[in-house]
DNA sequence: CAAATCGGCTAATTCAAATTAGCCAAAGTA
DNA sequence: TACTTTGGCTAATTTGAATTAGCCGATTTG
């Protein structure tokens, strides 16, 4: 990597766990070996540095989108996951898509940057509310319905199943952001979570 | 309102719309009507504000602790609301919990504040912890418990209904803090979430 | 009433952090 | 090879926000 996405590697991590105001240009030039004044020859200023990391955001999100689209609608439809979605597999999606937002070290700290400067940031606002509700309600709203097209879970109302879905997992989520010793009771709540999602929308809903 | 209390009223509104580091000691002066230099014939510094806001915090909740555990927990249980809880009486619990935490005007700001800050302060984190995820899951948990052994609602696994009950709600409340446009949709998406609830967990469970 | 305290003000002062100036060596290129 | 660009450095400089000094009128208190 070089030094120019060092920088915003670094800051990044910074600012997730600072907040903007809190870092120091050196700070960042500290971690990445080199002395404040280098940044410069980089970036015009602080401000530049925080607005590559967005930037870099939108590509990465957009992929991400564009790869759900293909591997998740198309993929995931003409494999029939959700003709034979057993509990067993919805546990594993679930907690995979959890272990991954959590985890994924890019989500995870543009995760908590977001957190931090949300109020501060209408442009960041936008960004959480697009990333952390409106794209993840359509997409799994749009799973639940064609697993509930399917006959394997029943609801009238796939909006408010979806949010039940959704809802405890990104709770969980924030939880473990805030306080990682939570990790593993988060863990085992998603299991039970599901388990119980599971059986509320299954034959006898 | 004394100068000292109304000092940090306007501080709390401040850190809770673009963090403690963004606010400058002169702009909580401006607000309170004084200048800059007078604010230290109340306070030692601007951390001292801070922490004032913290201690003032801590009484607060202290204190709606406290009610709610007198007249929430014996005063229900003794007027007997859920041996004839209707959904019509859940729906309303429901909305006022949310209206309340919502527009609370030093709820909502604390919220907002330990939103900022929780990442760069243990404290707070832990507050956080305490007042959004511990102590409501505890209380619910044990109000539904009430309701489940009165056998309004049926479950064997009270953790998981109290997370069901509690995560959209918390979801929405911090969806509306990013957005308050989203409110209308919220209000109502609420709505649906605890008739869906109380149909999920009702007799055919 | 006189002294003390309170709470405001203006005018410094301090200090830390962002940024700029300008030097230099290494790497790339005509 | 010579010239240019790149990316590092140290040493200023600038800036702006926090804090202190010290004055002063109003209020409280002995």
């Amino acid at each position: 990597m070089d030094t120019k996405h060092r920088i915003i590697d670094e800051a990044l991590t910074l600012f997730s766990e600072k907040g903007y105001a809190n870092v120091f240009v050196g700070d960042i030039a500290e971690r990445v070996g080199i002395k404040a004044p280098s940044l410069y020859k980089h970036y015009k200023n602080k401000r530049a540095i925080f607005d590559a990391i967005i930037e870099e955001m939108n590509l990465r999100f957009a992929e991400q989108a564009k790869s759900l689209n293909i591997n998740g609608t198309d993929a995931v439809a003409d494999s029939g996951i959700y003709e034979n979605m057993s509990e067993e597999s919805l546990l594993k999606l679930g907690r995979e898509l959890f272990l991954y937002f959590l985890h994924d070290d890019y989500n995870s700290r543009f995760r908590k940057m977001l957190t931090i400067e949300q109020f501060n940031n209408k442009e960041l606002a936008g960004m959480y509310s697009k990333i952390y509700v409106d794209d993840p309600l359509s997409y799994q709203g749009m799973l639940l319905g064609m697993v509930t097209a399917a006959g394997i879970l029943h609801t009238d109302n796939v909006e408010i199943m979806t949010l039940h879905f959704y809802a405890p997992i990104y709770y969980l989520l924030t939880i473990c952001d805030r306080d990682p010793d939570r990790e593993p009771w988060a863990l085992k709540t998603m299991d039970d979570h599901i388990r119980q999602f599971n059986r509320l929308y299954g034959r006898n809903a």
